[in-house]
DNA sequence: ACACATATTGACAGCGCTGTCATTTTTGCT
DNA sequence: AGCAAAAATGACAGCGCTGTCAATATGTGT
């Protein structure tokens, strides 16, 4: 039935420590007896079993995925971007929800990383700025890579985007389409994406000259109802901003739902601008200017770091190699208008 | 640094097969030996290597979660409840895209499926009703339960609900709110669910001497685009239904999408009766009325299946335990009203 | 043709665990 | 107490693979 590495070699007439060689893709071993193995693996439809490779090895060609409370459409594109890579490379993604993860402490991670038979662990926000996580990581000394937390000041390898200047670029488009009362939504405190984000809508306002009302800053925490509510509380005020610059596009829908039942039109009375350019951007009515970032590449590369053979951590040069920034982009749609 | 079950051994003074038993909840160890073994364990943060353990028992503790497609939100759901069972029972759950499988044959599915190193597999739909996907792993051997798909007729464990009841409840309750004149957006054809839901509809009609207008009914694929291509379609025509149920949440929204681009107020000019309760639903302003389906608990019954020793194929009645029809719910929202 | 360096190949142990089966201890009964 | 049956425990092999290191084949320079 399952045939063994040890059918492989008998078939192609070789010891079973050249087919393990060919397989593992070894030097030193003669073109010939290369392909004389292949043949013979194919012919048997060998596939390696795991397992064993994994205990002679100590390595089990496995990555993990954690995820805490992110948008489904976010860590479903993430998990396919890793689980790409891993396909190429023999390996495979687990897939882990953790729940409550703010209130957790390093004690408590360690159990459940300890029970992770993996390689390898890509964390994404708000898991990515955790520093109870991180900690425990080390303790346990997992490889890790952190997608869509802080990259600049990062320990470990780190992927994402430059939310400051993206934000910042959604301001000034939104300045430049004739806005100058422009109200913002902040997204969940323990991310660091959301600051980078706030920082920037305040930079741009102040280099257009720009005041920022206060009345019209909002806490939020990146959660459809938490944009609802944020939106009523603006909404409240005595006077209404033209634009609502929400930091993530499930806030903006948010706000979208609470201008529909107020019977204020968007964009004719307000424009929105959201942030990531989830599946949410484009299922509401109208859809959503946004920000877009390659998520499925960062899954992607986040993935290859993992997979790499370490780097050697001595190396400033290849340690920084690990830090990636990747480039956003404004995509425009309907829920903006020029005033 | 990582211990052994050498090590708990030693320290519990007994041998590593009785330790072995303890940590696997085999009989036969008296009370006082599995708490000084417990202890031991516990003193040194033991954790099993899954891959020597799955070398010796040819498992892998490794379950596959098979995706095409689907909305985010359910997969996710889906994941959520499996990974919960696999935690409690010290298996891991790997999560697999298979992009474009209604093209795929059954050549094509063995080799994704040979190199899983699973011990079974969970399909959602439309995988659940693919017969090469069915055929595959039937060839190859792997035990499977399906989510979503076929449940009366199907031939491996299957977990569902009944799709067309729950159709029929839906329509039921949009003719007891006055409408009359209700139009149907179908899902994908290769969902055996669309089929029952559209059946579902067409029976609730009838059921009421109600006609169905064959122009108010179009072939949309489950996705929000088609959604909107259908409701295009629909408002094209000489009159106009008062309800619309379209078959999944999302091309519930997607009509929601076009109504407010023509002008039309839902629900005052039209109500919209969605499907699935996905996090769409929520999402949209008004929010939709919809049929909820425990997801989560369908991702853990069969994670339950894969994990529980395989049932005997001839005792007819524990085969018949396997297929599952979960209860579903009618959730009104404010995307329905009384006329 | 020879000695030597280099490239290729193979024998074998052992990764950490569990299944089998033999051995020892306990229990129940006369 | 004495015996058989049952319960608890342990010794040991081996799951399928790769690392180590020794053995053999091939190539090079004289």
């Amino acid at each position: 039935m399952k045939s063994r590495i040890h059918d492989v070699a008998e078939r192609a007439g070789v010891s079973m420590k050249t087919v393990s060689r060919v397989l593992n893709r070894e030097p030193n071993v003669s073109d010939k007896t290369r392909d004389r193995v292949l043949e013979a693996a194919r012919e048997l439809r060998y596939t390696p079993n795991l397992a064993a490779r994994g205990l002679a090895t100590s390595k089990n060609y496995l990555l993990a995925l954690l995820y805490d409370n992110v948008s489904p459409s976010y860590v479903l594109k993430v998990q396919q971007g890793a689980t790409n890579i891993c396909q190429e490379s023999g390996y495979h993604l687990l897939v882990h929800p953790v729940r409550g993860s703010m209130s957790l402490t390093r004690e408590d991670f360690v159990p459940i990383l300890e029970r992770l038979p993996v390689d390898g662990v890509i964390l994404t926000s708000p898991l990515s700025d955790n520093p109870a996580m991180l900690a425990a990581l080390d303790q346990l000394n997992i490889r890790h890579v952190t997608i869509g937390g802080a990259v600049e000041a990062a320990s470990c390898p780190a992927i994402g985007i430059d939310n400051r200047q993206a934000a910042e670029e959604m301001t000034r488009f939104l300045i430049q389409s004739g806005h100058k009362d422009i109200g913002f939504i902040k997204g969940n405190i323990y991310h660091v994406s959301a600051r980078m984000r706030y920082e920037g809508f305040k930079a741009a306002m102040a280099a257009h000259g720009l005041t920022v009302n206060p009345e019209w800053v909002v806490q939020g925490d990146y959660s459809f109802t938490s944009g609802e509510v944020a939106a009523r509380d603006i909404f409240s005020k005595a006077t209404r901003p033209t634009a609502i610059f929400a930091s993530n596009d499930d806030m903006a829908a948010g706000v979208m739902a609470i201008a529909g039942h107020m019977g204020i039109s968007v964009p004719d009375d307000l424009s929105i601008g959201g942030f990531d350019d989830t599946t949410t951007a484009t299922l509401v009515w109208p859809r959503l200017s946004t920000i877009r970032q390659p998520v499925r590449d960062m899954g992607k590369k986040a993935a290859e770091f993992m997979i790499a053979p370490p780097c050697r951590t001595d190396d400033a040069a290849a340690v920084k190699a690990q830090r990636i920034s990747y480039e956003h982009h404004l995509i425009i749609r309907e829920s903006t208008r020029n005033i």
